[in-house]
DNA sequence: AAGAATGTTATGTA
DNA sequence: CTACATAACATTCT
């Protein structure tokens, strides 16, 4: 569920849903307050996504920080929601819609300092006109490490996860193992360039998907998941049958076409 | 029922 | 300082 640009959907939908209102959210435990409006009630202003990062941002300057790591989920129901199910984390209640968020790896109340430590140790985030391009390009192309370990790494690069590593790797013909320092200056374009194309298809369609421009529309709405990818926990190409190399790097499985990617 | 999975951080090691 | 490994944490699905 979380690569980037789920987390960028959420920031939209609950800016449009809850800004301006008080919201009854994250005491600073990470337990939820369900009454907007209640004593743990403040002016929600806007919501913002950073890499796989959220941030609420309140009239009183605290920020609500959450991350849903591998597992956390935000559930929406249409009012009136049913009682919240296992262990709620948040629960912000609209005027027709509530959502409620279980699981996540954090949820927390951040003062401005806090947030913006966290915030200054993210790296820059394909979906945000504010990125500074060059930072991370320098931050890869001059790098000894692998490609692949740096397009994980969310102070490099944030937003992009497992998927769009394979995928984009895969759609380059980059080997995950290549050094950034090494890849060939000419290369027709470098990852930034398909990382914003790619996240930014998964806003527009709502789910991840790695074709070429014409085939997207089509895509998205007609293929099952296990033919949106091309290579992702695939043991061999979708469009070819070519053999696909797994292995561990940065602990996480990567995903190469064996004959293509070098 | 064990194990894997779209993630991050803190800590230890080389 | 960098790179890599590991553990910890959250939960659901096969």
């Amino acid at each position: 569920m979380p690569e980037g640009h789920t987390i960028h959907q959420l920031a939209r939908d609950h800016q449009s849903c809850f800004a301006g209102r008080p919201v009854g959210m994250l005491s600073p435990q990470g337990r939820f307050a369900d009454q907007a409006g209640g004593s743990e009630g403040r002016v929600l202003i806007s919501v913002e996504a950073l890499g796989k990062h959220l941030f609420y941002r309140f009239d009183d300057k605290l920020t609500g920080h959450v991350h849903l790591g591998l597992f956390g989920k935000f559930r929406v129901q249409k009012n009136p929601a049913a009682n919240p199910r296992g262990a709620g984390r948040v629960r912000l209640i609209g005027n027709e819609r509530t959502f409620a968020l279980n699981g996540p790896n954090q949820c927390e109340l951040l003062d401005c300092q806090q947030s913006h430590v966290l915030s200054g140790r993210l790296g820059q985030d394909p979906l945000r006109r504010d990125a500074d391009v060059k930072a991370a390009r320098e931050r890869i192309g001059r790098s000894k490490r692998a490609v692949g370990s740096g397009l994980l790494d969310q102070s490099v690069i944030a937003g992009t996860g497992n998927i769009y590593r394979s995928e984009l790797l895969f759609l380059q013909r980059i080997h995950p193992e290549r050094r950034g320092a090494d890849m060939s200056r000419d290369a027709s374009l470098p990852p930034w360039e398909w990382a914003v194309r790619l996240l930014g298809a998964g806003v527009r369609y709502h789910r991840i998907i790695t074709v070429t421009r014409e085939e997207e529309g089509r895509l998205s709405s007609r293929l099952p998941t296990s033919e949106r990818l091309h290579i992702y926990k695939k043991s061999h190409r979708s469009c070819c049958g070519g053999p696909v190399d797994q292995w561990s790097l940065a602990a996480r499985t990567a995903y190469a076409c064996q004959a293509c990617q070098q």
